[in-house]
DNA sequence: CCTTAATCGAGACGGTACGTCATGTCTTGGG
DNA sequence: CCCAAGACATGACGTACCGTCTCGATTAAGG
């Protein structure tokens, strides 16, 4: 008998794959231009030359179209590890204020929509937050490996220090998070976490 | 004469002040009811029974309303001294943690706006961000003061640390800044900013 | 006490009886142009200047804004009076005969709404068919005076006869119903109504 | 040598005929449910268990549909033949307003269409109004023969009269075509065509 | 007291975008 | 080449808000 559990048999003409890139790249483009708050489906489906048919046959509503959007942006994974926490951490900072006008501005034009919508929670969490987080963990824990930074711990929270202070810069006080600022914090965190306290520090 | 500079006599019927309470009032329950999002004028209005020109009449947009209702808000900006670093951020941790969840959907329904809009982002400033940053500053420069923590920080960066950390726990994992989640955050930082590295400690 | 059984006290901005009139012109010429079957309200409102929101407020449907742009339309009321019926009905028939090309169009795109809409025929019969039907019936109803139409006759069935064989020849055969056509009618009513059987006109 | 000169060699699979059964059965279910205005091709399609592109591959446009649909309709096309007009039209009335209610309800949602399409009013004309009409003109033409009507009138005009008093009462009046309205219409029929006027009928 | 001028609630106004639906065409995989 | 299914661009649907603009009625302040 072949009668294997197949999922579903796909009937009638399939889902123009060409088009999810379309409209995802226009979505893109208009969420750099104008933002989460004005950004229209028709906008969206004029700039892709695509009916609101075939978006909303794919995302059933706005949000959801600007979670997968920004689903395609990725940040680089890539680990440094030069030896001393100060040196990765270093990279790391370098790496993120790396100019990349596009992917910011779509990032800002992201958080608006942040408080409504867990799926564009998630995807940003999946797309940013944890790439970024696991950079910093990854090295936090070779220092803690290295006896560079003291055990007792808990580096979940001391990882989320970096990319908080970065969103926050960003978001609240309104100004950018570039090298000098990153650089600055780093040296911050280097100093509490590492640095030995020298004897008679404290006063007598 | 009489002809000191006063901008404009004001002629006619005067704006009736207590409507601007009764539209701020309902702005505020809207905002904690749907968000900013999905706040609208005509809602507004009708919850407040008045029309709309009245509205315009005394805020030019949505996002000069909200910030004016929000800034009605107010946090508790009194500074505890309990004369360690520990029972003061202790304290702090436990006012922010003390549920008051009408202010706390207000200010969620709040971020959503804040990207675009400086006065709104100022709003957020002056009213929640300002006071909670100047009460951790103080306590640390009192902790400084009494040499419990060390004098080499830059105390602006290691003030923002507790509230990034909460407002990255709110907004970007959405989830909440409870009672547990702000004593473990000043566990840490009471650990790193203040505990002396014991002697031989980095010896294998 | 001067309360009296006001009807209702109008609030708000009223409606513009302005528009009221661009409204129903627009779709007046757009009836004449394309036919109820293609009009959109669309188009109506982009002809009109106007939002289609105007236009709802003031009818629900299509076919009750077609029935209040038709309704505008008026048929000739003078009832002829030359002394004889065929004199009478030769008027009559000039009358319906005269072109009057948009009201025609305007006619023939209405029909195709009448089947279907309550509102739409009682609109038709008021407009059009009661005032042709009265004229008909009067001078039928003079001749049966003068003796002329013998006195034993349905005069409502007799009346109807000349305006359903109209709408019979424009809908149905879809030929023009004009003065040829109409006087040829008359003839063949005239005949059967009033002409003496001539004696010894029956064989046998 | 089989070089017939057929038109063209029909090539590949040849359409089904058990669809065209189909898809005019489900239109002609929708046509008197919704009517013709109401009437979608998807409906069609969906109801006759069929894809859009096998209506089309058929029939071009949806007035093109119906009128297929409409010309499976028969009327009765057996003229009486009672020795008498008012024997015959009573007759021709009895089956006239013999209910037949999916039927009607077909003819009058096919009303709407007949202003705009010559297609659909040549299938109406061909369907209905020609073997009503070529009854009514043979009875009458058998009356005239046996002397029972006057010789000297146009019967094409007095043939019409009967089918055109039907269509005028139930489009524009929106009454129904029941026994009781055509026997009279019969009735008066019979009285100006047969009756021979009393001598001095005129005088005072 | 009596203008004058801007207020008030209500709601119409021209727009824009919404999310849905039907059009007629095209594209799958499977006879 | 047909077929069912269903995606496609198009365009209209009827609704909801936008921010502005009347309406008649109210309310101070200045003459």
């Amino acid at each position: 008998m072949t009668c294997e559990p197949e999922a579903v048999v796909p009937r009638g003409r399939p889902l123009d794959s060409n088009l999810d890139e379309e409209i995802l790249s226009a979505t893109h483009d208009l969420l750099a231009e104008v933002g989460y708050e004005r950004l229209t489906m028709e906008a969206v489906a004029a700039r892709a030359g695509v009916g609101k048919g075939a978006i909303y046959r794919r995302w059933s509503s706005r949000a959801q179209l600007v979670a997968a959007a920004v689903g395609r942006l990725r940040v680089r994974k890539d680990v440094p590890d030069t030896g001393t926490l100060r040196g990765d951490l270093g990279q790391i900072a370098a790496a993120w204020s790396e100019p990349n006008s596009k992917r910011d501005r779509v990032l800002v034009g992201l958080i608006a929509a942040i408080a409504y919508d867990e799926d564009l929670r998630r995807i940003h969490r999946e797309t940013f937050s944890d790439p970024r987080n696991s950079a910093v963990a990854t090295v936090l824990a070779r220092a803690v490996g290295r006896g560079e930074v003291r055990a007792d711990l808990d580096l979940e929270v001391v990882t989320r220090t970096l990319p908080a202070l970065v969103f926050y810069r960003l978001v609240v006080e309104g100004r950018p998070a570039d090298r000098a600022f990153l650089d600055h914090v780093v040296d911050q965190m280097v100093l509490v976490l590492t640095h030995p306290r020298p004897v008679g520090d404290r006063a007598g």
